[in-house]
DNA sequence: GCAACGACCGTAAACGTTTACGGAAACTAT
DNA sequence: ATAGTTTCCGTAAACGTTTACGGTCGTTGC
């Protein structure tokens, strides 16, 4: 089947109706819709992508940008599996397609961004790993383009925005730790420019400090967002005279790394030092089971898909949602903490 | 800047030039060309791409379908995005653009990439989580769209694909047991439909049969592809009055569940139960450290982009790669085994 | 019996590109 | 100077849809 050409002749009426039929236009004879209808099922055929949203000027289709390569951008394992699925959920009741646009690891992401948009391949973004100053919202908002990012940044063109409650989980953890009474303390940030490590570390200074503890300079660790980087951060703490009697992370893929690197220097988790970090599929299953934080991300995917329809001034009618919203997360108690 | 009639205006040239400077065509003048580019790249014109792919028939993109949710199909999110950091590197010699086609957990998925393909919204497609009957190859190929698959199955329509040495792994992890003097060994079948299950349990037990072993049939645990069903298996393991002396298995997220489900027994990984699985970033830090098999995944990808290439018409003069390919992959010894 | 109306459908324009075609200069060879 | 050739560029058709517009026919109301 080619086009609504062939089905039309097929069918021996005009294109038009053909559309209006497969479109659920009004003017159209119940009788003959329902035959357009079977003869598509039957034959298979489905509007051209290209011929369709260039007449209506739109795509149907809703893009999540991502970066590409080995070192993600601090999220593991099916992190964003779980989020697409629930953003899909949503999407899937006005027919809207979601694809995931891949960055590469070798193209900036700003200028592949600007190329994507330039193109008109999506109806709508959104944006994930935001940086501390993040060009790309100036981008999208100078297109035009209704965009949502998941996580916030100091550039801030009054985009809705969905972001993890970091400075919530600054806040438990510090304030657990603190309890517990330990007053060395020691945070990992996140390689990069990601925002969300200066919102995690500069809460967790300022709790410190209301408690009157200094986060000493030297106990901010920083390490890319990988296994490996965990295991570089134990090395570095296990090189130490004196070393903090706990420590508090943001990425859920250090935990592995870190767990190993310091059992390999006789440090054990949960007992000589305490660790509070973020779940994922993967923590559960760690011996001494993790202390930390969880969502649910197939909610979260959710609420990331209603926020970017009610942006959009086709769907805006049918949500009314926040328009940012700091995610809260659970803290689940495990051994290591 | 809308389209490329504003960018002919503003040049004062027509439409046609524009379009032939921009796409290299012969027929233009040096200094025009040049002129021609320096404006679109000022005002940021990029082509539309609905209006290019209609009238050129090829969308210039590459679609990776895959499964969202919770649970995919035993790979991690960093499995995929370094295959597609590989994908990437060749693409883009081409300038052509990766993404990844999501299909929701849902929805099924011949039906989901029906849609997709009749829309016409990708030139080729990388299939991935093959199925032992797999009618997605089959849809693909009336349709006659190129596409390549990262894995085999039973369903063949002669196109190329590229898998894991799923038997060469069984071959080596057998024998490797059986030296080490193991008589009771174990085989994790990852649940659903797909064909990497077979081909490394069939082989299994045919090399154990070699050896005179019998694989038996409590010995092969059904598990799903993700920690909890890792974590599941050591529990039935566990539950045994007599168990296997070593467990082999495929999926390299069961590792972290089985290790911990074990331990929680009293079943010491490596000491009470030899182990070997698959690598990942995970694997290489947990304790004990995983004997297992690793490969390059960004080579992986890059074979994969050169494969699916030779198979586009417009594209097959420039590679003559292998048709299809058995990834070897290298034991890499650790402490389970 | 006539006007008015509604239900349904066909026609054609438009969306933004690319490209085959032809034509106007400028140049070369005789 | 003329014919032939090359270089460059403009024109217009085509890709597959959707949709505004208008037309035909049958029905209704008087």
């Amino acid at each position: 089947m080619k086009g609504i050409r062939q089905l039309a002749d097929h069918l021996d009426i005009s294109i038009g109706t053909v559309s209006r039929a497969l479109n659920g236009k009004a003017d159209v004879n119940p009788q003959t819709r329902q035959r357009v209808l079977e003869a598509a099922e039957k034959l298979g055929y489905v509007a051209n992508q290209s011929g369709r949203s260039l007449r209506k000027g739109s795509t149907g289709v809703i893009g999540f940008m991502m970066q590409t390569g080995p070192e993600i951008t601090g999220q593991g394992d099916t992190f964003f599996m779980s989020v697409f699925d629930g953003v899909q959920t949503v999407l899937a009741r006005h027919s809207l397609d979601l694809v995931a646009l891949l960055c590469s690891s070798s193209e900036d992401p700003d200028a592949y961004l600007q190329r994507t948009v330039a193109r008109g391949f999506a109806d709508a973004i959104i944006l994930s790993a935001t940086r501390r100053n993040d060009a790309r919202f100036e981008l999208l908002d100078r297109h035009k383009i209704p965009f949502i990012s998941l996580g916030r940044s100091l550039t801030d063109v009054g985009q809705p925005w969905i972001d993890l409650d970091f400075e919530g989980m600054a806040d438990a953890a510090m304030e657990r730790l603190v309890r517990a009474g330990h007053r060395e303390i020691g945070v990992i940030w996140p390689d990069g420019d990601l925002n969300l490590g200066y919102l995690f570390v500069e809460r967790c200074r300022s709790v410190l400090d209301a408690h009157g503890i200094l986060l000493r300079e030297e106990n901010i660790f920083r390490a890319k967002p990988s296994e490996a980087g965990g295991y570089a951060v134990a090395k570095e703490i296990a090189a130490r005279p004196t070393r903090p009697s706990a420590i508090a992370l943001v990425n859920e893929t250090l935990v592995t790394g870190l767990y190993k690197g310091l059992e390999e220097a006789g440090i054990r988790p949960g007992k000589d030092i305490v660790i509070v970090g973020r779940h994922s599929p993967h923590t559960q299953f760690l011996s001494p089971t993790l202390t930390g934080f969880s969502l649910s991300l197939h909610d979260l995917g959710i609420a990331l898909a209603e926020s970017l329809l009610s942006a959009m001034p086709s769907y805006s009618h049918a949500y009314h949602t926040a328009h940012r919203t700091v995610w809260p997360m659970d803290l689940v108690e495990g051994e290591s903490g």
